[in-house]
DNA sequence: CGGCATTTTATTTTT
DNA sequence: TAAAATGCCG
């Protein structure tokens, strides 16, 4: 095979021993991927392994595509028919072949974690509990914790140290809620994400010919990101290869970045107790990233006890130094990495997507996108508000979901009053409670409503019934599109977003029509068998943004939190808001204590870099409505100085110019507090408002009314037509140049009033 | 019940 | 800050 001359000895080896259990340690950048891909690719051409009896698990859809195609380059179509998938995809599929054993229906629809958490939230309510002591992300992480280390309820309420963890925490009645979550999820027919390994353990424990049929199938094993996996999917795979145990899991326990998500570094020291014959191979030469690079990634992750010993190293040029930018504010932290962007890519004759811009925080790409739209720089946000989770979204996708499985309580909460039909949260309420106190599921009680509702909202009941029936005839005869066409237009949804015709309405509109499209196109597959309506629903929830990645135009720079960036690679990677608080992060500190992964994570950000590295952070950022002071991040100081470039001696304690010092912009963020508070309450109810305005000088707050010229930091210039006051929300609907007409909400518009 | 005004709140990462 | 929750009235 002439792939294999392109390997190291360790490379080589992880692709060419391929019976027995096998660990493969490999360094960031170590060629991880392309071992896993030979690896498969030599089973199937050498060892004439089918490929239906080989299982790949990844983290991400995207990474089991991505590897799926490069396996497909090397082995042709039979790629197709192995096993793939994410953790949750794959199990997905197996536990809707076997649901019956379980009780559930095959068609069980997939929980998100917002329907989870307000399914959490509407049962803390009715159980008559406090929702400020039993927050629904409090009650939900609990709950998912207690399910990826495979305690059921019963366990839950029996096992000493919950119970009393709950006491202590002033939280008695958590076991109680979860008991309830579960019972009130497995009426709905619903698995949540943890569910989907949680019952596929209890499914391969109580049904040993299911497993047994399971091991048979899968001759081979493979987990990439091991790090990353919890107790529950390690159990998973831990039976499916008992009879043949030819597991191989690859992973780096320095990029470990998902403990908060039950992710646990102990798998990979447990490996090699659970298999005593283990071979453990390690990839340490990295062929990625520059001296420098490598040895400030290495000078800091040295800083963390926890760690397996290797040596990664590169035989690569020196490089550029770690860069530091240092800025006044967020908003030019944004400036500074643009201009930056904007010089490399002139002097090195760059391309925009051999640029990335990493941050801890979604909320931190929004500084960043204003000011690479004003250097007119293509860029592309990763992640995010998935389109999946847009409301307008998962109203359409409930409605279908809820014609799908009829018992979907979430799904039912949210369409049942959508649009409008009289039925209001007093009878959402009844219908539940009902079918809570019989026992029975929500369709059964939404059949015969005039026994718990008034005559009119049992008459609107009614109605909704031989709606979703009509759509349940639908879905038995055409495909998926023609359904979920006819179910936008007769529900009334698209008619409602029709007619709203403000641009976030029709955004709104569009996205329906973008969604009905993606069924289209799902439809339109000639690789997809099954066109039904259901086999488009089964893995939505799985879905993410990342797996829509559309081909034409893909010349951007990339905006991505970290943890996206896990397994990509740039040449020129910026890190910015690196600030106490914020990376390291203080929620992750406050509630974990876990600095190491924190620290982890630094590192990924750093070793996805080939290049250069430039590190960013500001004095001051807007943080949850508010300026705030900043300190740099104690992460800069940990790398080690001979492998970055400070402007002056970098002192942490002592941040040069902060809010009092007096000087030039930091002044000016100081009034802008001041101005801030004073103006909220001054502004009294009528026709004239004040526009306080971060984005430019204080001495541009003035009055605003129709006929002004104005200029908007995301919309460019356009005229005020016209000024409206909604209580404390003062509106104005301004004519933009380029972005037509618009209703802005203008408690905290940042407008600047041009002169006449 | 629906609509609108006002107040509170959540502020971490992803399947 | 934006979104979500709550409160009030017809």
């Amino acid at each position: 095979m002439d792939y294999l001359s392109h390997l190291n000895p360790p490379q080589r080896e992880g692709v060419e021993n391929l019976e027995g259990p096998t660990m493969i340690i490999a360094g960031a950048g170590s060629g991880k991927t392309r071992v896993l891909t030979y690896r498969i690719a030599h089973l199937i051409t050498v060892k004439n392994v089918d490929p239906f009896s080989i299982l790949a698990l990844t983290f991400t859809n995207k990474a089991a595509k991505e590897m799926r195609e490069r396996i497909e380059k090397i082995v042709g179509t039979d790629a197709r028919n192995l096993w793939m998938g994410t953790f949750h995809s794959v199990f997905a599929r197996i536990l809707r072949a076997e649901a019956d054993k379980l009780g559930y229906p095959s068609n069980f629809t997939i929980y998100d974690t917002e329907d989870s958490k307000s399914l959490i939230r509407a049962i803390v309510r009715e159980m008559g509990l406090d929702d400020k002591v039993y927050k629904q992300n409090v009650v939900y992480s609990r709950i998912s914790g207690a399910k990826n280390n495979l305690v059921s309820w019963q366990n839950y309420m029996n096992n000493s140290v919950y119970v009393s963890e709950d006491e202590q925490a002033q939280k008695p009645k958590m076991g109680a809620i979860y008991k309830e979550y579960v019972q009130r999820c497995f009426r709905s027919g619903a698995m949540d994400f943890d569910d989907l390994l949680f019952n596929t353990n209890v499914l391969f424990r109580d049904h040993l010919d299911v497993l047994n049929k399971y091991q048979q199938r899968f001759k081979y094993v493979m987990i990439d990101e091991f790090q990353d996996t919890n107790i529950s999917q390690y159990l998973i795979t831990k039976r499916l290869s008992s009879v043949h145990q030819n597991i191989c899991v690859v992973g780096d326990d320095a990029q470990s970045i998902y403990a908060f998500r039950g992710a646990n570094i102990q798998n990979i020291l447990n490996f090699e107790k659970d298999y005593p014959d283990l071979r453990v191979i390690k990839l340490e030469q990295n062929y990625r990233s520059t001296q420098n690079i490598v040895n400030a990634a290495n000078s800091v992750i040295l800083k963390n006890a926890a760690q397996l010993k290797k040596n990664v190293w590169t035989q690569n040029d020196d490089g550029e130094l770690v860069h530091l930018i240092k800025s006044t504010s967020d908003n030019e932290e944004g400036r500074l990495v643009a201009s930056s962007i904007f010089e490399d890519k002139n002097n090195k004759k760059l391309e925009n997507k051999d640029f990335a811009i990493l941050y801890r925080t979604n909320s931190q790409s929004r500084a960043m996108e204003e000011a690479l739209r004003k250097s007119s720089i293509p860029y592309r946000i990763y992640g995010g508000l998935s389109f999946y989770q847009r409301k307008e979204i998962k109203d359409l996708l409930a409605y279908l979901r809820f014609t799908i499985n009829h018992n979907d309580e979430q799904s039912f909460r949210r369409i049942i009053n959508l649009p409008k039909r009289g039925i209001g949260a007093s009878s959402v309420d009844k219908i539940v409670v009902s079918a809570f106190e019989n026992d029975l599921g929500i369709w059964d009680v939404l059949q015969k409503s005039q026994r718990v509702l008034p005559n009119r909202a049992a008459n609107a009941v009614d109605n909704f019934v031989t709606l979703i029936k009509s759509f349940k005839i639908r879905i038995e005869r055409a495909d998926a599109y023609d359904t979920a066409a006819f179910i936008a237009k007769q529900s009334g949804l698209l008619k409602e977003l029709y007619d709203d015709k403000t641009i976030e309405g029709l955004n709104r509109y569009e996205n329906v029509q973008e969604l009905l499209n993606a069924i289209k196109e799902f439809v339109d597959d000639e690789q997809q068998e099954d066109k039904s309506l259901e086999a488009f629903i089964a893995d939505v929830a799985l879905l993410t943004d990342a797996d829509n990645e559309d081909q034409d135009n893909n010349d951007h720079v990339n905006l991505m939190t970290i943890h996206s960036a896990k397994g990509l690679e740039f040449k020129h990677v910026f890190i910015v808001g690196m600030e106490e608080d914020l990376f390291p992060s203080q929620m992750m500190l406050n509630s974990r204590a876990d600095l190491e992964e924190e620290r982890r994570l630094f590192y990924v950000a750093l070793t996805r870099a080939m290049e250069k590295v430039t590190l960013s952070y500001a004095l001051t950022r807007y943080r949850f409505g508010r300026l705030k002071n900043c300190e740099p991040s104690r992460f800069i100081e940990e790398i080690d100085p001979a492998y970055i470039k400070v402007d002056r001696k970098f002192n942490r304690s002592e941040p040069m110019g902060n809010l009092n010092n007096g000087s030039g912009s930091s002044v000016y963020a100081k009034n802008l507090v001041a101005q801030r508070k004073t103006e909220r309450k001054a502004v009294p109810p009528g026709k004239k408002l004040h526009t306080p305005s971060p984005d430019f000088a204080p001495s541009d707050t003035r009055t605003l009314d129709t006929g002004m010229k104005v200029e908007h930091p995301k919309f460019g210039f356009g005229e005020v037509k016209k000024m409206d006051v909604q209580g404390a929300n003062r509106k104005a609907t301004i004519e933009f140049e380029n972005f037509g007409e618009k209703t802005l909400l203008l408690t905290f518009a940042k407008l600047r009033i041009m002169e006449d």
